[in-house]
RNA sequence: GGUCGCGUAGCUCAGCUGGAUAGAGCAUCUGCCUUCUAAGCAGACGGUCACAGGUUCGAAUCCUGUCGCGAUCACCA
């Protein structure tokens, strides 16, 4: 039971005794620290059942509370505001229960039901961004984070790997490429066929320069320009199943997804299940005949087959061309649908994509629903906001992209000049510096990008480097380190001692409240799909464990009950920043 | 133009379903390494919460309108 709904229990009682009225509900709010006490209640609300003055039934209260609960030592009463002071056994019989688990604060049951996170659905045309990169963590984190918080989760991802995107860089390459190959060049798989896609770019826009040069206006000039009328013909052709395009198509798309493999690994993150859209558009067709036919869907005189969602405020929306190709809402029907069929036991989906297809998504769960199947009651759109540069929307044509590789290694660099500098990695060898680089450089990265609210768009300068000092990433593991370095350098054994008449200092109280609240805060993570709410809970956590550290000495406590346990302490807030930080796929390390 | 989102310190961000004098970091300035890692701690400076109304005992938070920024309204994905 919690502090609260102790709280909760008693402060109804009193009301009950004292004014002879029921409470349907006490509110509580953390007491600023400026008034003695740990805990606050709001008497306002209490007026609407209870009259008379808020600071006077306040009193009231509180008296009866000291007299009768022992949890409370005192109180005191600030206009409407109860401060309740409440007795260190309270946080003591909290801590016994949070030192022995080392998962705490993590859901300790597992629902039957489970539910699907999407992250990351790349074109297979150029290599992964600054903007790939948040969706990657945002997903990975927030699948996480559910499973913390009791669900079952399958990750998965949705490749991109059809279409004329991927015939513009196919073709390019035959055009341009002289058979180059990830091997031949040296270069990343997805690095080389990107090249391609820009060396597209630049011949078509020479063409189009020609024709209008010639007198031709722009938009006719791109729609005829020879180059785009190849590219339109190679994905005809593939579609049509020419083995020779097939062959190239599925060649370049191995070296692509190679190249994301290696970007991946170096993020950290993964996926149970990989979905290609070339493998479900059909049967996206599929279901939209089947939906054309139970009325869901009806068709134009021209062929095109459409859903109204005018009843839903919304448009018409087509679902198939008029020539029957497939849209990419056909798709994305499709690979929901197959999903389902893969995974019986999924009964809800999570996409974590931009919220510029903020209405693709309402539309698609429309429809969905339409189509009547119970998992589309269950579909979140888990909708970020981009990520700009200075100059604007990053364009992989014009090449004013932040690459997701470069980015890492620069992050990287930064962390190893930081470290270098501050020369503390005495006996470590190569290989373990380079990975605690790495782990920092990371962690940076990942830090500066999950801390913000999902939903709010990210201004990255490329000019200015992401901090290490101050609520990042690196500040939180430097603090897990020097816990370790604690643990390394104390002789007691962390069995199950007996805590319950230590004299609280300040300091330590306040981390205690701060453990107090890691399991709600998981729980309202996943209620909001938010990793922020974890990476500002952290930081919090840590902020108070270094006030701690600097104004109390651990190992130097006066007595060895008091020192053992400080060093508990110690390790309890260790073990949950790791965990929390497991929770946003950012690791820790034993030094620094 | 319709719809959706955002607007908090010079900069980057917190602020839960309304609660006390709106909080952090960066930057600027002061102190603190003969004691457990100074990527730290303690402190100073910095605000008309875009603007105007409304609801309420109480509004950064909820409602309406205005302004600004962005996204979206394709037989693109």
């Amino acid at each position: 039971m919690t502090l609260e709904t102790t709280l909760e229990f008693h402060v109804k009682n009193a009301v009950a005794s004292i004014f002879d009225r029921d409470l349907d509900k006490v509110e509580f709010q953390a007491t600023r620290k400026e008034f003695a006490g740990d805990i606050t209640v709001v008497v306002f609300p209490m007026l609407r059942i209870v009259k008379g003055n808020p600071a006077v039934i306040g009193e009231q209260i509180g008296q009866y509370l000291k007299d009768n609960v022992d949890l409370i030592n005192n109180f005191n009463v600030v206009k409407g505001f109860l401060n309740i002071e409440v007795d260190n056994s309270y946080y003591l019989n909290l801590f016994a229960d949070i030192a022995k688990d080392i998962k705490y604060g993590f859901s300790k049951t597992i629902a039957k039901e489970a539910v699907m996170v999407e992250y990351s659905s790349p074109n297979t045309n150029k290599p992964l961004h600054l903007g790939h990169v948040r969706n990657v963590l945002l997903g990975y984190s927030v699948a996480e984070i559910l499973k913390a918080a009791g669900k079952k989760v399958y990750k998965t991802q949705i490749v991109n790997d059809r279409g004329i995107h991927i015939c513009k860089s196919m073709l390019a390459w035959q055009r341009f490429g002289h058979g180059e190959t990830p091997e031949s060049t040296g270069l990343k798989g997805d690095k080389l066929v990107g090249k391609y896609y820009v060396a597209y770019d630049k011949a078509f826009k020479a063409e189009v320069k020609g024709l209008v040069a010639k007198g031709m206006d722009e938009k006719e000039a791109e729609v005829n320009s020879p180059i785009f009328l190849s590219a339109k013909e190679m994905l005809r052709q593939w579609e049509a199943g020419n083995e020779e395009v097939v062959a190239l198509w599925k060649q370049m798309n191995s070296w692509v997804y190679d190249g994301f493999e290696d970007t991946y690994k170096a993020i950290g993150v993964d996926f149970d299940k990989d979905y290609y859209e070339s493998d479900t558009y059909l049967l996206g067709k599929e279901f939209v005949l089947e939906g054309l036919k139970s009325g869901v869907f009806f068709k134009k005189e021209d062929g095109s087959v459409w859903c109204d969602l005018t009843d839903e405020g919304l448009d018409e929306k087509i679902v198939l061309r008029s020539d029957g190709t497939a849209v990419y809402m056909t798709q994305d029907i499709g690979t929901a649908i197959q999903r389902i069929k893969d995974f019986p036991d999924v009964g809800g989906m999570v996409y974590t994509v931009g919220n510029e297809q903020d209405y693709h998504f309402k539309v698609l769960f429309l429809i969905l629903k339409k189509l009547g199947f119970s998992w589309a009651e269950n579909l979140y759109h888990l909708s970020y906001g981009m990520v700009d540069l200075p100059s604007g929307k990053m364009k992989s044509r014009e090449g004013t992209v932040v690459d997701a590789d470069d980015l890492i290694d620069e992050m990287v660099d930064t962390a190893k000049d930081i470290s270098k500098e501050l020369g503390k990695l005495e006996g470590y060898s190569e290989e373990e510096k380079n990975q605690l680089y790495k782990v920092v450089g990371l962690g940076a990265l990942k830090y500066f990008i999950l801390k913000v609210d999902p939903k709010k768009r990210i201004l990255f300068d490329p000019k200015e480097s992401i901090d290490f000092q101050g609520n990042t990433g690196p500040f939180i593991q430097y603090t897990y380190a020097r816990i370790q370095s604690i643990l390394r350098k104390s002789d007691i054994n962390k069995g199950s001692e007996d805590f319950l008449n230590i004299i609280l200092h300040p300091k330590e109280k306040q981390l205690l409240k701060q453990l107090e609240q890691f399991p709600q805060i998981i729980q309202n993570a996943a209620d909001q799909y938010s990793p922020a709410l974890i990476a500002n809970y952290t930081y919090d956590l840590v902020k108070d464990f270094n006030s701690f550290y600097q104004n109390v000495s651990i190992l130097g406590a006066d007595n060895d009950k008091e020192k053992a346990f400080r060093v508990a302490l110690c390790n309890a807030v260790g073990g949950t920043i790791k965990n929390a930080f497991g929770l946003l796929g950012i690791e820790v390390p034993s030094r620094m």
